[in-house]
DNA sequence: TAGTGGTCTAGACCACTTC
DNA sequence: AAGTGGTCTAGACCACTAA
């Protein structure tokens, strides 16, 4: 009936952090120490920490110590990022919007890019209907917000549009003015819908590495196919994304296929 | 430089479990058998389960021992799923052409439900656009998949709408034919598009429980809100999706905020 | 070099499940 | 009662970070 003793520290400093009374930055006790002052022992004070670290409440690290974890208000994803007013008409550039909205100012250093050609994962030549074996265009970035990775993104491009074009340039930063869509849409590939498909999951070791996180911390994987209004897919991208710091949000009518029958059995 | 000793065994049940090796309801060896055959202490070997436990391949459980997990396969969530020729011009519920979809037969016992009249949750009453402390009706179910808790799933009503219609009737299964969304039509509220707002978290103590997941495991809050043409909502409801159970599917227009600036001027 | 988390042990004892 | 996971200890030693 009892709950074991670990949970109990952990709920009260778990409490102490939701409440506000451990502000984000401040240490807690290091381990031994808080093993003497609750008279428990080094490793269940250490568990008492790993479980509010899986909890997202705390970071651990050697010579650091265990910090409250800086309550990094989700950042809220509305199909209006790709808004074509905004990398059409302007020079902005959907994430950097998305980064204003955060209240952050942008920093070109907040996102690195490596270009490639090479092998892809199955599912971005299924996206463009073609053999596993095709070599396509990668252009993976990592965007950090505030110092900390929040996710990456892979763009997977078809050699034939992209090659020698501002988009496989291997500048940091956003490809150019308007970024990617900008670049397509003046290649004459005008985008007109997408396609969302998200999970989530743990992070594999790696992407807990490249995105600072802990071990068995969760991602959220979010395939993005592009089409232009021909049904050509111009661009497909995968995202790893920390979980607890996004949040999507889509707006759809509800469908009716028994309207949309006349339509569908023109094709 | 060298991995921890737990760590290249867990690589190597995972890897096992992956590939194919060690098959769905197998038993791994107890904890103590593990730690002799090893040459590590029980303490290793049990941390060894806790974190395959961790990413989601194996359930322990005393008694029974550690057992690899069913893959269940993900279950594909499109905007179909609303389809109204399902609901208005047939029988078929929303969750149960899911359902049908999986391979599975449904079961009157995989849905239970209550409801209940009474406060609601703050987002629920600020869908409605409603003070804080407003009433609403309450529709609470817990799904299951082949025996599993996939999720739970809550709908909060306008008491002015549903009292007294059949979906508030506290009977176990969907709410009559057609499900809610018909029963809504036939009150002359025809649904028209929708809004769906989700994201990734840890799940409470509580929720572990009721979706028989270990502590620590992540689920996916989906919050979705349901209009009629004129914008008046009529449903709003809250969603505790397992989170490696599911994978959501949208597909939308690119939006172009300067094509539609005639529309929002008219408003 | 001192500080702090991370790994590991050998063993005791507890709690839930099945027989 | 036997089986299996869960909690906890006291202490050793390792590994990364910062001054």
């Amino acid at each position: 009936m009892a709950p074991p003793r670990w949970r109990d520290l952990k709920d009260g400093y778990a409490e102490r952090i939701r409440t506000g009374e451990l502000l984000p930055g401040e240490r807690l006790p290091e381990i031994r120490d808080l093993a003497a002052a609750e008279g428990v022992s080094k490793e269940t004070a250490h568990k008492v920490y790993r479980e509010l670290q899986a909890d997202g409440l705390v970071t651990m690290s050697r010579g650091h110590g265990t910090v409250v974890r800086p309550q990094t208000p989700m950042k809220r994803l509305g199909i209006d990022r790709y808004d074509k007013a905004k990398w059409r008409d302007g020079d902005e550039v959907a994430f950097i919007a998305d980064r204003v909205a955060s209240g952050h100012a942008y920093q070109r250093s907040d996102q690195t890019q490596t270009v490639s050609l090479g092998s892809a994962p199955r599912v971005a030549t299924e996206a463009y209907g073609l053999p596993a074996d095709t070599e396509l265009y990668q252009r993976a970035r990592l965007v950090r917000d505030g110092g900390q990775p929040t996710h990456t993104l892979t763009s997977y491009y078809l050699p034939e549009i992209v090659k020698g074009t501002a988009l496989v340039d291997p500048t940091p930063g956003p490809a150019g003015r308007g970024g990617g869509f900008r670049i397509l849409y003046d290649l004459g590939y005008e985008i007109d819908h997408m396609e969302e498909d998200l999970w989530s999951r743990p992070a594999t070791q790696e992407e807990a590495k490249t995105l600072e996180i802990p071990r068995n911390y969760w991602v959220v994987e979010l395939h993005r196919t592009t089409y232009t209004a021909d049904g050509t897919v111009v661009e497909f991208a995968i995202g790893v994304h920390v979980a607890t710091f996004f949040r999507w949000t889509y707006r759809f009518p509800v469908p009716d296929s028994a309207a949309a029958n006349e339509r569908s059995e023109d094709a």
